[in-house]
DNA sequence: ATGGCTCTTTGCTTTAAACG
DNA sequence: CGTTTAAAGCAAAGAGCCAT
């Protein structure tokens, strides 16, 4: 496994020095992520769910259905959706009208209610997340939430502003060429080699779990 | 038996292009 | 012009395997 300042380089040899800086994403700061109301935290999820096999450029289009559809994914109104609100939503022609991930807004509606309750809000929790172990927070959204797991999970973390990392194709090619992994990371053991990984690449770097993400996936093809 | 994995199959909706 | 089809990329479920 390299240092990160090598794979740094070969980010920097494949892409060029400002193309690699100007392109990190910046996670947000805890105090910005503790004070997202729950709504957004849904809206996210919800977005991401519902981008999942589908091309992104069509749920992004209807996107202000989704918001008045699901009244602005205001988490108590979402997490009461009953039968009758599933047969006017899934003929509802403002949203994508697939019934399963449907369920999933109302089902992680009650979700990130549990989360609040315990923790006071959506955001406390997961600004208070520990990065170390990521994850573990990776597990805790395919368990508890609705169609979170894989790479709609990450995806969620990452535009929720969550500092995360994302295991695409060019980021498990590169933690393949470090021989972390030898295949998509998905067993237990996998995955903790993985966090392990970007532990040390952090200790090394200084630098965030979604900089790193960032620059991994530069680093290869 | 049990549980943890991996591998395979299935299903999901919209858009645009191909078809008859 | 209405209808069929391919494509997108993943989750979930089912099947089968191995080591406890």
């Amino acid at each position: 496994m390299r240092n990160f300042d090598e794979i740094y380089q070969l980010a920097v040899a494949r892409k060029g020095e400002a193309g690699v800086l100007e392109s990190l994403l910046h996670p947000k700061s805890q105090a910005e992520i503790a004070e997202m109301p729950d709504d957004r935290f849904l809206a996210l999820m919800t977005k991401c769910i519902f981008q999942s096999g589908f091309n992104w450029k069509v749920v992004e289009a209807m996107w202000p259905g989704f918001e008045a559809a699901f009244k602005g994914f205001d988490i108590g109104r979402c997490a009461m959706l009953h039968d009758e609100d599933f047969g006017r939503l899934v003929s509802d022609v403002r949203i994508v009208r697939h019934g399963p991930k449907i369920r999933a807004v109302q089902e992680n509606a009650v979700f990130l209610s549990d989360i609040a309750r315990e923790h006071g809000s959506a955001g406390a929790f997961f600004a208070g997340w520990p990065t170390e172990n990521y994850v573990g927070l990776l597990d805790l959204l395919q368990k508890r939430g609705s169609r979170l797991g894989g790479n709609t999970g990450q995806y969620f973390l990452r535009f929720s502003g969550i500092d995360s990392f994302i295991l695409s194709q060019s980021v498990v090619n590169r933690l393949m060429a470090e021989g972390i992994v030898t295949k998509a990371p998905t067993s237990a053991k996998d995955k903790a080699a993985v966090q392990a990984a970007f532990n040390t690449w952090r200790e090394q770097s200084g630098r965030s779990l979604t900089e790193i993400s960032r620059i991994l996936a530069v680093s290869i093809d």
